[in-house]
DNA sequence: GTCTATAGTATGATAGAC
DNA sequence: GTCTATCATACTATAGAC
């Protein structure tokens, strides 16, 4: 097998199980065995553990950053690329139930563990955080447009958390559509400013 | 030293490592150190590391319910009940900066190591649960209580992850004025209510 | 590029002296 | 009740054959 199909198993396959397990529970010979390798030929394409942790972030930030770009196509309006966002609680429900959020459970990991790749797994939030903000920005609210976008944010981090330790998906629901009534409310409230002027 | 003092060290250092660290990550060698006592010793107190686990847990469950039973004492309506929940992320802010919420971290983890324990970690969570629900009952909500419960919990959490994730207090103290703001929308909406009948 | 074999270390846990 | 060994295991990582 060529070099770049071995190694893109190896980080398809410890991303998957670096979100259900975790980084530090997850050790060289279960990524092994799920590649069908052996662990020896695993060095030959990862010299550390970090060096994979490395790869599979990076993985997860341009699958990120495809997916706000796909976003941008998907929704008209402002508001509804931020309901795209919203919507991704939705349709992982099933998986968030069971392993949360991939982005929030990693930091949270990787800040206990005082990891030096900790930094590199906040840039995806960063990277949702920033998108969301130019939508706040584009729907007029350019002052409190990074204070909306970690409002959001950190509405999607507590849904993913408390679904996930009471296995609850009915309980998601619920609260996107609350989200999104208040998204609807500060949008109209929003347009109402902006014929006032 | 007696029995119980012992015992009750290992605990506590156990407790506070736990949170800082994460359960996986702390080993016996580091709490023994900390208690300063011998590995050796140690097994006289604790046959396994799930059984400080299960300690651990223990002690932090009793704590939270002294804390709520406090809070009965403490506020004089269910709002100002409420929002001495609330105000837990304004006191510890400097340590969620750090390591997050101690419910929210251990039940995530606890979840992807498949830890038999995630029931009894889960129940601190249920404490709180239970307890905002009695609030929101006394408000006047008594069918979406349990709604509203989750809804204030799922926000500490959001908080908590993004909080830890940035290392942002500012963040912590915006989020906290905007639910007692739309705490208090909730409660005058409910005694409009109320002169209504 | 992939394998087998193995080194080196840290961990959870035990045995037995005091 | 506390200590000093020590065991067994699992893990990260390396060496060297093919």
């Amino acid at each position: 097998m060529s070099d770049k199909q071995t190694r893109s198993k190896i980080v398809e396959a410890a991303d998957q199980m670096f979100y259900e397990q975790g980084f530090e529970h997850t050790s060289f010979t279960q990524i092994a065995q799920a590649v069908g390798i052996s662990k020896g030929n695993f060095y030959y394409h990862f010299k550390t553990k970090n060096d994979i942790l490395d790869a599979v972030i990076q993985l997860r930030s341009q699958r990120t950053q495809e997916m706000l770009d796909s976003w941008e196509v998907e929704g008209k309006t402002a508001e509804e690329r931020i309901l795209c966002f919203v919507k991704i609680l939705i349709r992982n429900q099933s998986k968030i139930k069971l392993f949360g959020c991939p982005v929030g459970t990693l930091t949270t990991e990787l800040s206990k563990l005082n990891h030096r790749a900790q930094p590199e797994a906040n840039a995806i939030f960063t990277l949702f955080r920033n998108w969301l903000a130019e939508q706040f920005t584009q729907l007029g609210r350019k002052k409190g447009a990074d204070s909306l976008a970690m409002h959001v944010l950190s509405f999607s981090q507590g849904v993913a958390t408390l679904a996930q330790a009471f296995e609850d998906e009915t309980f998601i629901q619920n609260e996107v559509s609350q989200i999104t009534q208040w998204l609807s409310n500060e949008t109209a409230l929003n347009e109402q400013a902006k014929e006032a002027n």
